[in-house]
DNA sequence: CATTACTTTCAGATATTACTGAAAGTATGG
DNA sequence: CCATACTTTCAGTAATATCTGAAAGTAATG
C-alpha cells in the first residue's frame, strides 16, 4: 500500500475511535456514570497502549483534576488497572478489554449499588408490617414481602452469573435461546 | 383488639409506607429515574385503591406539573394504568402490582434506553474500522467486534427473558442455582 | 533537605436535571 | 355557548451533579 492510502486509513481509524469515545461517553449518562468516566473508559479500551494522566487530559480535552478522578474511579471499579513502568515515576492506565470481565464488574458494581439497597429497604418494611391485622396492612405487608422475595431472586441470580467463566454462561444462554 | 391497639398498628403501618416511599424514592436516583416518579410509584404499587392526580400531590407534597409529568410518564412506561370510575372526571392511576410483570416492564425499558444505542455505535465503529490494515486498526475493529457481539447477544437475552412467563423464569433459573 | 516530578484535593464555576405554579388547553354538562 | 372541572404545558427557579484550575500533598533523587 502506498503512504497516501495508508495514511487515509490512519485517518477513517482516528475519525471512528473519536465517535466510539464521544458516544461511549454520551451513553454514559444514559448508565448513571459520568460522560467523563465513559469517555476515559472508551479511550482506554481503544487504546494500544497504557495511558498517563496527562495523555488522557490531552486526548478528551478535560481538567486534570476531572481525569485523576475519573481515572482513579474506574480503577475502584477494576475496569482499569493501574500500570508502572520500570524507571518512570508517572503512573500509566490501562483498560480491561475482555468483553465478558467488563460485564461481570458491571454487573456486580450495579448489583452494589441498585439491588442490595432494595433488598435492605425491602426487608425492613417486610419486618416493620409483620403482624399488622387490618386489611391494609396486610396487603402491604404481601406486596413488601413479593418485591422483596423478587429481589433477592434477583440477587442470587446476578452472583451466580458473575461468578460464572464466560464459556459456562454461553453454554447456559444457548439452552435460554433455542 | 381494642382500638387503642388497633391504632398503634394504623400508626406502624403508615410509618413503614413512608419509609418505604421515602426510600424508593432515593433509590430511583440510583436507577437513573427521578426522586418524584420512584415515589409515586411506591406510592401506587402500595395504595389498595387507585389514587388520583391530586391526592398524589398532597401525599407527597410536589406540585401538580410534576405530579401530572412523573405519572404520565409511569403510564408510558406502563407502570401504571388510568383508570375511570364511571360518573368521574377525573382520572385515577393504578400501578401494576405483580413483581414479574414490573421486572419484564423495566427489562424491556432499559434494553431500549442503554442496550439498543450501545448495540447501534457498535456496528457503526465495527464497520468503520473493516479492513483497515495497520496494528491498531486491526486492534480497533476486532475490539469493536468482541463487543457488538457482547451487547447483541445481551440484547437477545434480555429480549428472551422479557417474553418467559414467570413461572417457566423460575424453572430456568432453578437450574442455574443448583 | 531542597528540588523536581508527579498525585491528590477541593472551593468555586458551570452545566444538567428536576420542580413549581400559573396560564393555557380541553372536554363535559347544562 | 358558557361555566365548571379537570389536564397539559412551560418559562422561570431551584437543586444536583460535574468540571476546572490552582494549591497542597507526597515521594524519589541527588
Amino acid at each position: 500500500m502506498n503512504s497516501r492510502a495508508h495514511q487515509a486509513q490512519q485517518d477513517s481509524l482516528s475519525h471512528a475511535r473519536d465517535e466510539f469515545i464521544s458516544q461511549w461517553g454520551a451513553l454514559g449518562t444514559q448508565w448513571g456514570i459520568n460522560r467523563t468516566m465513559a469517555q476515559i473508559h472508551a479511550l482506554l479500551m481503544t487504546a494500544v497502549e497504557p495511558m498517563c494522566t496527562d495523555e488522557v487530559m490531552e486526548s478528551l480535552a478535560v481538567s486534570r483534576g476531572n481525569a485523576h478522578t475519573n481515572l482513579k474511579e474506574l480503577v475502584a471499579w477494576g475496569l482499569v488497572r493501574v500500570v508502572v513502568r520500570k524507571g518512570e515515576r508517572r503512573e500509566y492506565f490501562e483498560a480491561e478489554k475482555d468483553v465478558w470481565k467488563i460485564f461481570t464488574i458491571v454487573a456486580r458494581e450495579r448489583k452494589r449499588r441498585e439491588i442490595d439497597p432494595a433488598l435492605a429497604i425491602l426487608n425492613k418494611c417486610e419486618e416493620a408490617s409483620r403482624g399488622i391485622t387490618s386489611p391494609e396492612g396486610k396487603a402491604f405487608h404481601s406486596q413488601m414481602r413479593a418485591l422483596r422475595e423478587f429481589v433477592g431472586f434477583a440477587s442470587t441470580m446476578s452472583d451466580k452469573v458473575a461468578a460464572m467463566k464466560h464459556g459456562m454462561a454461553m453454554q447456559v444462554a444457548a439452552k435460554l435461546i433455542k
